[in-house]
Order: C-alpha cells, then structure tokens, then sequence
DNA sequence: AATGAATGAGAGTTCATTCAT
DNA sequence: AATGAATGAACTCTCATTCAT
C-alpha cells in the first residue's frame, strides 16, 4: 500500500490541477491581467493563502499552465513523429491534436506568453527551460517540412521557415471562435479543410 | 494666411499624434497592462495631465490607436475593391499593405481589441461604431472570395467563410518578428511567398 | 466558549467600529473633503488596503457613519415614542437624547448627508434604505405634534409642519460650538432652557 | 465725462460680479469641492484665466462671496438697529432680511465658511477682518436680546446668549428647502409664523 | 487683458503578496 | 497545511493653478 507521504502528495497534485484548470479557463474567458488571485481562489474553493502555498507568484500559475500545455503539444509532436505515418499525414495529425483540445487553450496559452512580457520574463527565469522546449518543438515542425521537400512533397521554391512559420501560426487560427461555429462544419471536417487549405492552397485545380 | 485658431488646432492635432505614435510603440512593445499613462506621458515629454486633456481615459488612447488603424486599413480595402485589379490580385494587394506598415502593428492592434476585455467595452461605447466597421471590412474581404468562387477561382469544396478567416489570421502572422527576419526575404518577397503558400498551397506543383 | 469565527467576527467588528470613530472624528474636525482615506488609515493605524477591505469606497465609509447615527436616533425615537411620557415630555427626551451624545455627531452626520451631492447619491444606492428610515424617523416626530395639537398642547394657529421643521432644526443646534460652552450651563440645564424657548417662546410670562 | 480708467474699472467691477454671481449659484447647488473652477469660468462665459484674474485661488472667490453676503447683512443689521423700530420689530426684521433673500443664499454660505476648514482658514488671513465682522454683526444681534431684557420684555430666567445662538441658528432654518415649500404659507406668512414660535412659543395660550 | 493648454501634486482605488492565527 | 485579514506599491484620474501666446 502506498505510504502516507504519496497520498498527500497525490492530494497536493490534484489540488495543483483543479487550480490549473480554474486559472486556464478564467485566463482564457477574461485575460491573465483582468483576472485577479483571488477570482482564482474562489473558483477553486479555496483561500487566497492555500493557492499561494500552490504556486507562490501569479507569473508561476502563467508559467505552469503554460508548461501543461507545451508537456502535451510536445509529447503529441514527439508521438507523431515517431509514428509511421507518412510527412503530411503528420502535420495533419498535428493540426488534429491542437483543434480537438477543449478550445485550443494550448495555443492560447502560447500566444499569451509572447504577448506578456511578464511571463516571457517568468519563463525564461525558470530552470525547466520551458521556452526552449517551445523552440524546439517548434524546430521538430521544421524538420517535417525539412523532410518534406527532401522526399519531393513540398514547393522548393518556398521558404522551408515560411512554411513553419505559417503552420505554426495556423495552429492558432481557432483562438477566439472555435472552428465548430463555422457554418455546420464539424471538428473533423475544419480540420480536413484547413489541412486542404494549406497544402493545396484555395486555387482550384484544374482536372 | 492661417487664422488663429486653425493653427491652435493644427498644434493640438501634432500633440494627439505624437501620443498616439508613443502609445502605439509602447503598447507594441509591453502590453496595454504593462504600460502605465505615466510612461507615455514621460516618453511623449509631456506632463500626465496634458495626456488627459488628449483622452479622457486610458481605455480612450487604445480606442483612438485602434480607429487610426481601422480607419487606414479600411481605405486600404476601399481603394483595392473598387481598383481595375483581379480577384487575387486585390487579395495579394491587401497582404502587401498590412505587411508593409511599420512593424504591421494594424493587426496588432485589431488582436488586441479582441483580446482585452476593457478595450472591447470601450470600442462598443463609442458612437463611431468601431467594432461595426472593423465587422464590415471583414465582409468586404469575404466578398471579394465570393467573387472569386463565382469565377470559377477558387475550390468551391472549400468554405468561403474558411477561406476569409485563414486569410484574416494570415493578416497578424508577422506579428512578432517582422517577415524581413525571415532568411534574406525581403518584404516583397516574403509577400510574394505568402500569397503563393495562400493560393496554391505548400505542395509541389506537378508539371 | 465562543467558536473560532465568532472570535474573528468579533475582530473584524471592533476594527470597523474603530475605523468608523477614527472617520467620524476626521470628517467632523476637517470635513469629508479635506479628510483623505490615507489620513483616516494612518490615524487608525492600519493600512490603507485594510480600510479598503472595511469600506470599499469613501462614500461607503460616510453611508455607514450615517447608519450608525440614524439607527442610533431611530432607536432613541422609537423608545420614546411607546414610552409612557406625555407629549412635552417625548419632545424633550429626543432634545435630550441628540445633546447628549458625545459632539451631538448624530446631526452632524445627518446633515453631512444632506450637503455633499456624493454621500446623498451613496445613501440613495444603499438598499438599506437609509434615507427612507431617516424620513420616516422626522415623519414620527410630526406624528407627535399632531397627537399634540389634538390634545389642545400646541398653539393650532402655527403650521405642525412647520413647527416639526423647526424642531428638528434645533437638534443640530449644537453642531459647532457644544452648549456646555454657554456660560455656565450644564448640558441639562441647556437642554431644559432650549426646551422652554422652543415650548414656551423668548417673551416673558405675565403673571 | 468718466476718464478711461473708471469706465475699465466698472467693467472689471461688473465682471467679477457675474463671477460671484455664477460661483453663489453653483456653490449653492453643487457644494464648494464639487464645483470646479471650470464649470464657474464657463457658466460665467468666460475663460479660466481670466477667472484667475480675478480670483487668484479657490478659496478667495470663496471669501469673496461671503464678504459680499456679510456686507449685506453688515447693513441690513445696522439699517434695522438704528430704525426707530421696537426690540421684538427689529429682530422680525431681521428674520425677513434672511428669508426674502433669494434661497437665503447669505446663510448658506457663512454656514460653508464655519463648516469648511479651508475657506476657514482664508477668512482669517485677509485682512479686510472679514470673520471679525461676522462676529461684531452677531453681538450686535446679542445686544438686542440684552436691551430686551432689560426692557422687560424677554425671558430673564433664559441664557442671552442662547436666546441669541438660537436666534441665530434660526437664520440657517430655509437652508434646503425654501420655506414657501411649507404647504401654502407665503413667505411673508411664514416668517410671521416663525416669528411666533421664536418669541411665544409653540404652546397654546390660555385665554 | 484674455485665453485655454500644460502642469503635477494628490486623491481614491486595486491587487499581488505576506503573515499571524 | 489552510485561512483570509493586512499590507503598501502602483495605478488611473482630477483639478487648482500656471504660463506661453
């Protein structure tokens, strides 16, 4: 039977996430700085003081949200890339994996990062180097696309960073409405589209 | 010769300016929060209560950044949709011209309203209808793919309300680092790159 | 014995109570205006944020100062009115009740209120109803002219209206210099005498 | 013919009357803080220096305000002390002085200057002595009360000075709500009945 | 003399963080 | 470990007063 100290700890790590969770979403409906410890606190049903034992600065809630999310993208991208799909099927995994999340919060949180110059800062103070796995996931893309022209798939004549930067930047295009709301276009069938969208381009194609 | 008061108003005009362009960099550069009204006044060599007269409220400077871009970016759009060019053509023209603003900061500014809950209020409040024009301009961007759809242009298999959001999103893709950072693209080019990653997708062209 | 929170409470009474005599003292010496919170929280020394956390804003501060002065009088009037006093006898307990209390602070409040534009519109807000209670407290003194007059006590060629005005006008009789500055008279023996001068008139009795 | 300089100086005389005449108003309305200098230069229809020319602080127009009032009433108590009118007649006309005034303005504000530490403290460095003048009005009012003690016509067993203080007190009774408010009495009515409670009291005589 | 834009000290208020219980 | 009252730095905004034109 588990010890005393692992239950604890195990209580410790469920309270840790219903926090995250409560942050995540308040975060994303009012903003990092419209929302207040305290609103956080209440949420979660606890006081002020016990979210401050959790995570001692508001940039460290930022920070630890963020990390929870760039864990799983990194993860699916390590998972993706290792598995024995072909390279577009991959990026459209890829493209999967952001869409289906509950409201795309992962590149939500991305995004604030860049934004806020405060929690840039706090990332970057934290020794998980949690930026830097950020660039490198980012970097295993490009070595997708790297792959691609290689393999023949891809236009030579664009850039490979481009085409990164531009994929990169579609994984947030759901951000503010989600996809379902398009018309009666299911997940699937916006992601389908999108993936079209960016390999094909919107031209139509001659027979 | 100027009459008096006109050159009073000219003056007061250059201040307002001067505030805005301060503002617009500093907002850019750290964030609406992270900005405070003491910074911009010291920054535009002014005293804080000069800044008031200017705008009432901190929320007003954002409004009045977020119509100067508006209101250019929307006579963008006129001048291109009533110009002699193509379908495409006017869509490259519209990427061309968000890219070429210094830093881009139209579309930074259009994330930020949409992003910042206060800022959102305080666009709904004023008589100018800002949001409504912002909403219009989208429109316009979606007609012009309605056109193209009619002409035959574009896959009809693909949503036209899908096609105008990518594009809308692809309007604030540079909006960390410039294009130019890209390689040795220069902004032409990167433009150019864009519209062709749009248009006909990533994929290699078969001859 | 008393459980944990009810110590707490109790605390957190005893606190606003302090603040609420610290206010009054303030307000009455230099007025609301030129009292500031930063004064108020020093000279009850707490933090500024803790005077916050007792009285969200100002107003709220001199609304609860009303109400402790308005429940107190409420209270008083109510007393007399079921006692078994004649009708001379309950006017002159409310005369006395207001010069004895410690700077008669009571009509002092009560006319702040009736002054400041700011602390009016607060009153007005509150759902206590506070200046209903205070209307209907002056209401049940008219009540007691009336009963008066029906009794063949008062002079029935003077407006009750009139004489209930003037009554509750000599309440704040006080208000700057306290009657025990008269000469040598005792607070009794001022509240005797204004009560003779209000009953009986200034002229001399033919015998 | 009047030289230049007076017809400049009954400009400036007119002028700063209006000033005085819009400040009373709004004072009187809105409270001395919450009438800004703004508002009097443009409800005066001027410009906020010239205002300044004129009043060079806040609280001088302030106390020019009450100079103007005191003056007046300085006057009205001389005109009535040296008229051949009996004791009781002078102090009715008295109590007609204060309440035929338009809103009774005169009390209003010599009340503000006792209530206000500011204006307070302004009074008492002009030089024009302007609170000892205040001072020397009220024992004027007192030594009425003596004589008429002295003739036998008041009360010997009440204090002077608290017939007077309340007396006194009785100037400020119209301060809100004019007493014309008072159901049908006309003012002329209403100090009659006034008068009568001040001197016979509210009792009934007996036959 | 008249103007009104510019000034900046100072006010009220918020909220991340600390700390005594 | 949990609580929530206490803290105070920092922020937005106001307005009496000054000053260049």
């Amino acid at each position: 039977m588990a010890p005393y100290y692992q239950i604890k700890e195990r209580l410790r790590q469920q309270r840790a996430e219903l926090i995250l969770d409560v942050a995540e979403e308040l975060f994303a409906k009012k903003g990092y700085h419209d929302t207040s410890m305290d609103e956080i606190a209440i949420h979660a049903g606890i006081a002020k003081g016990t979210l401050y034992q959790h995570f001692a600065r508001k940039v460290d809630l930022a920070c630890a949200l963020f990390e929870r999310s760039i864990t799983l993208f990194e993860q699916a991208v390590e998972r993706i890339s290792v598995s024995p799909l072909g390279t577009r099927a991959r990026l459209e995994a890829i493209l999967s994996f952001i869409y289906q999340q509950r409201g795309s919060s992962h590149m939500q949180l991305i995004q604030l990062a860049s934004t806020n110059g405060e929690i840039y800062r706090g990332l970057q103070e934290k020794k998980e180097m949690l930026y830097e796995r950020l660039r490198r996931t980012k970097a295993r893309i490009q070595v997708m696309f790297e792959e691609g022209k290689t393999e023949g798939l891809f236009d030579p004549t664009i850039s490979t960073e481009l085409m990164t930067r531009l994929f990169w930047h579609m994984l947030s295009l759901s951000r503010r409405e989600p996809l379902g709301s398009l018309e009666q276009l299911s997940v699937e069938e916006g992601v389908a589209q999108i993936s079209r969208l960016f390999f094909e381009g919107t031209m139509r194609r001659k027979p």
